[in-house]
DNA sequence: GCCAACGTTGGC
DNA sequence: GCCAACGTTGGC
């Protein structure tokens, strides 16, 4: 089992979103960068990741999810019409996978700000300057530690 | 809106 | 294979 974060726009897909969707579950297509691909490709069913926010007002993560289905071709990559069309995927050789994620609890809001606070949370891959990956593995130390931040009331540092 | 950091593209 | 130019990301 893993644990990884995922970035999401909430102007694009949100964690209100994800709460309204099917089946709580979602597609997590249009990732067109090939290590957050590969990261993608390397997730189980049940590895956990945390629903993270960016490009936002308040970025931070929201909740979390957990994957249900391994990953697959990304279809939008085929939609000539789509923004995330890829003239030079086919179906034969598809370029972009996705996994799909289900909702498995939305979290109290745990703003980047007090991500970055945390001395344990150091070394966590996307509080490195100039990182900006969209999936991104979490060790199961900065899991735990996140959980119990969760678990803290709002607005404790 | 700014800008640092990074990935991709394409000419050579 | 190098590398400059360009586009994108994403926090602030």
């Amino acid at each position: 089992m893993h644990y990884w974060l995922m970035k999401s726009e909430p102007d694009e897909f949100g964690i209100d979103d994800l709460v309204g969707a099917r089946g709580q579950t979602t597609s997590w297509f249009g990732v067109r960068n090939y290590q957050a691909r590969n990261y993608m490709r390397e997730m189980q069913l049940r590895d956990r990741a945390f629903f993270y926010h960016s490009s936002c007002p308040e970025p931070g993560i929201a909740g979390i999810v957990e994957i249900t289905k391994l990953a697959h071709p990304d279809v939008s990559q085929f939609d000539a019409t789509g923004n995330y069309y890829d003239p030079k995927a086919t179906r034969e050789h598809p370029r972009w996978f996705n996994v799909d994620v289900k909702l498995v609890e939305r979290t109290r809001f745990v703003p980047l700000a007090q991500l970055r606070v945390q001395p344990a949370l150091a070394g966590m891959v996307i509080l490195q300057r100039g990182n900006r990956l969209s999936i991104t593995p979490v060790t199961a130390q900065e899991w735990k530690l996140i959980m119990r931040l969760m678990a803290r009331r709002a607005g404790a540092a």
